[in-house]
DNA sequence: AACTTTGTCAACCGCCTATCT
DNA sequence: TAGATAGGCGGTTGACAAAGT
């Protein structure tokens, strides 16, 4: 019934700004109830796309650079079409601009790119190839278990077989310069946290280094200020 | 100039999973 | 423990613009 009245189609600049307005008032979450918050006559579902996409701050709109492009190669010859976990990894981008890309842009690269760069290897022969040797003991793992991996505060190595070195191949990369600038725009709290997990474990909270660094002071409080921390703006980034 | 084709991108849909009650 | 709800994700659609004929 009600659900008969709620607007669909391209958003309104009105909209787009009692949308940024509520979700500062009220943080990145509840969608639905924001919706309803808001006033607007949009589904909770649609003003998180609408933000995640588009009203988010720190958002990227320009083109696509080739350091992304190639970035955004790799992580789907290792991927596949998860375009989330490969906007995880380009700051400022979202799933669904990554998606629209390779859509139109990468498609047919990626089969010369392929076809190039890794004949008819498996997949393992294409991670040997992406990540020097020496890199191939990874301190991260995907399952949250900070139990793994190395910390690099302590220097206490974690390593099981459930890392993922795929991730490693990006630690070095031109790119991280270009993520420092970004991540310098912050504030210094949020900088500080997100620095140190960069240079650690390439922006990803699955990582052990972070966890383990989050156990030092592990409380029940703790999530409630990272939230005050982060402003919310980026906690979702994060915590996924 | 008019029409058709192709490319781009914002937005929606439906499914799945996590969380809440 | 089960059902309801919210959020997240990948696939798809459709409007619009640009390029081609």
């Amino acid at each position: 019934m009600q659900e008969e009245k709620l607007r669909k189609g391209p958003w309104l600049e009105e909209e787009d700004e009692i949308l940024t307005a509520t979700v500062a008032l009220l943080g990145e979450r509840r969608w639905d109830a924001l919706a309803k918050a808001s006033g607007l006559s949009r589904s909770g579902k649609s003003c998180r796309l609408r933000w995640m996409n588009y009203l988010r701050p720190n958002l990227k709109h320009g083109q696509i650079s080739a350091e992304e492009q190639q970035i955004i190669l790799q992580l789907h010859e290792l991927w596949g079409n998860k375009w989330s976990r490969i906007a995880q990894r380009l700051p400022g981008r979202t799933d669904n601009e990554i998606k629209n890309y390779w859509k139109s842009n990468l498609r047919k690269k990626a089969q010369v790119h392929e076809q190039e760069t890794f004949g008819g290897l498996g997949n393992k022969a294409k991670q040997n190839l992406l990540i020097p040797e020496c890199e191939r003991v990874t301190p991260r793992t995907h399952n949250g278990d900070f139990t793994s991996g190395k910390d690099c505060i302590s220097g206490t190595d974690y390593s099981s077989d459930t890392l993922e070195p795929l991730d490693f191949a990006f630690l070095n990369s031109p790119y991280e310069v270009r993520l420092s600038d970004w991540i310098s725009c912050w504030s210094s709290e949020k900088s500080e946290i997100m620095q140190h997990q960069w240079h650690c474990c390439s922006l990803d909270l699955s990582c052990s280094c972070y966890t383990a660094w989050i156990s030092k002071d592990s409380d029940d409080g703790l999530w409630d200020s990272l939230d005050s921390i982060w402003d919310l703006d980026y906690s979702k980034m994060m915590i996924d």
